[in-house]
RNA sequence: UCCUCGGUAGCUCAAUGGUAGAGCAUGCGGCUGUUAACCGCAGGGUUGUAGGUUCGAGUCCUACCCGGGGAGCCA
């Protein structure tokens, strides 16, 4: 009999089957043992009875182990208590490989801890939930642009090219000349659209910034869409209705993963056209505005009153401690650890929140805008924000000027909620010769390594746009997650490269 | 590069300058419906490294190493 995955399960009580997969967890009591397997598709709880299996079986379940392999047979049984309400009472079963000493335990580990065993640590649930859901977003990247008639382009991976800046490129060695690892595909990306109109890239890019931080990576994916004729109110829509699909997309496909994870659902389900679209100048104007003060005074009273809860609901435990029963001591002595944990946050959010606001109050009008002011502008908005027409300064040089307004670039991020920032960054691009050799001459650019960039303004150019889409920092909002590194299998990072 | 927090058992964390502990994991025993099961017992430590202060240092001081978070930069 052929193995059934797990996921299939439901449709499938009342008859015998056969299912191959790994420990997760075991509980046991007299004669009563139960397994939850897992298969990649799912997990399934399995009752081994010893009344219902032979002595090789028993001997089998009673001796394995978290991770061990196996091969199991059973009947499916309708148990309302089981996720997926069913479970498998188990007829026999075979261990294909015994383990001893997993690591990775059934409890709190450390990040370090996790991060060195990555390989092992994608096998656990949380890994599991979010590789899904990141599976899902791939597809509907691909399904969006396929639909709307874009061809998918591969941007070379090396590189003579520095887009934005040597300094945050990976050099390395190309028969004796230097060359870099890309970090966009966008210059490429025009090329293309130049040849089918709409194109988009979904590539591996590289920045050797120095960040170490919850937003950084040194290696992740990126979608560039690029398309001739567009302008910038066209690129914005389109980034927009992109976004919408990815979350509704998510939703529909991945409700159990996205709910394992703790995502509030209602936050996605507000992701809908149209996204407020607010201006640079008008973005600076809400930073330094009252209503940001009285939205950082709110937050902080807020913290300030979880602060002393938790302070009084520590103290309390400790007053009552010493005329508690052993096993309640361990529950008091379990919450004082959250407790402290908790308030090491708060502390930390109340340190942050007035030098944020400071910051903010205080922003001027030509200056990028940094981590804390974006998080203070989504605060504002229950949905993804467009911040468009920046100074041309803080943006690429081969953006487009804004026709009334010289000190401007046609530039626009978006902004996700919830405090996760910047997803996307594009525009309309630069599309007359003579500015774009100015533009190379001003930053300093090697102008030979431009040449065939500049052919495409040569012959028969077009007013055009494109945005790049971080997937990580995507994925990384859609599953509500506090670090990028868990949206990646393997990620490479300041001090990181294995496994 | 800078700022900030941390490093104690396999793991997660406790411990006014005064005898290093708990939970989980592991091993053994108990329990026929468990949901991070529960109950009992057992083993498990060069408190990151090197100095210093002190009658006495996990705790205080100095330097270094490693890690977390943040700034700059960015998706």
């Amino acid at each position: 009999m052929a193995a059934i995955m797990i996921e299939s399960l439901e449709g499938r009580v009342g008859s015998v089957v056969t299912l191959q997969g790994w420990l997760q967890q075991k509980r046991a009591s007299k004669g009563l043992i139960f397994l939850v397997i897992r298969d990649g598709t799912g997990l399934v709880q399995c009752v081994v009875n010893q009344r219902d299996v032979d002595e090789h079986s028993w001997a089998s379940a009673s001796t394995m182990t978290q991770e061990t392999s196996l091969t199991v047979k059973g009947e499916v049984c309708v148990d309302e208590r089981q996720i997926g309400g069913v479970e498998v009472q188990v007829s026999g079963l075979e261990i294909i490989h015994l383990v001893s000493d997993y690591p990775i335990t059934p409890k709190v580990h450390g990040v370090e801890f996790l991060m060195d065993r990555r390989h092992l640590w994608l096998r656990s649930r949380r890994p599991w939930a979010v590789m899904r859901v990141r599976n899902c977003v791939i597809m509907s990247i691909h399904n969006f642009f396929q639909e709307r008639g874009f061809l998918q382009m591969d941007a070379p991976i090396l590189t003579q090219n520095a887009v934005e800046g040597t300094s945050t490129l990976f050099e390395i060695d190309y028969f004796g000349s230097p060359a870099y690892l890309t970090q966009s595909g966008q210059l490429h990306g025009e090329v293309m659209a130049m040849a089918f109109s709409k194109i988009y890239t979904f590539g591996p890019v590289f920045r050797a910034e120095k960040s170490k931080t919850r937003r950084h990576l040194t290696e992740f994916w990126m979608i560039e869409p690029e398309m001739a004729f567009y302008d910038l109110d066209m690129n914005m829509t389109l980034a927009e209705d992109f976004l919408v699909r990815v979350a509704s997309d998510a939703l529909r496909n991945c409700e159990d993963e996205l709910e394992l994870l703790g995502r509030d659902l209602d936050a996605l389900r507000r992701v809908q056209a149209p996204f407020p679209r607010i201006s640079y100048s008008e973005a600076v104007e809400l930073l330094r505005s009252d209503k940001t003060k009285r939205l950082v005074e709110v937050k902080i009273d807020a913290l300030h009153s979880e602060k002393s809860d938790l302070e009084k609901e520590r103290v309390s435990n400790k007053s009552n401690y010493g005329q508690l029963k052993e096993w309640k001591k361990r529950r008091v002595d379990a919450r004082e650890i959250e407790i402290n944990a908790r308030l090491a946050q708060v502390q930390e959010e109340l340190r942050n929140l007035p030098r944020w606001w400071q910051s903010a109050a205080e922003f001027e009008w030509g200056g990028d805008f940094g981590g804390s002011d974006e998080t203070l502008l989504t605060w504002h908005f229950d949905r993804p924000i467009i911040v468009h027409r920046y100074p041309e300064a803080v943006k690429a040089f081969y953006m487009k000027r804004d026709p009334e307004d010289d000190r401007l670039a046609l530039g626009m991020d978006v902004l996700a909620p919830e405090g996760f920032g910047e997803i996307i960054g594009g525009g309309q691009r630069a599309d007359d010769l003579a500015f774009l050799e100015e533009q190379v001459e001003r930053h300093d650019l090697p102008r030979e390594a431009f040449e065939w960039y500049f052919d495409l303004r040569r012959y028969g150019s077009v007013p055009h746009s494109g945005f790049g889409l971080g997937l990580e920092r995507t994925v990384s909002w859609i599953c509500g997650l506090e670090h990028i590194r868990e949206t990646i299998p393997f990620p490479r990072t300041l001090g990181r490269l294995t496994p």
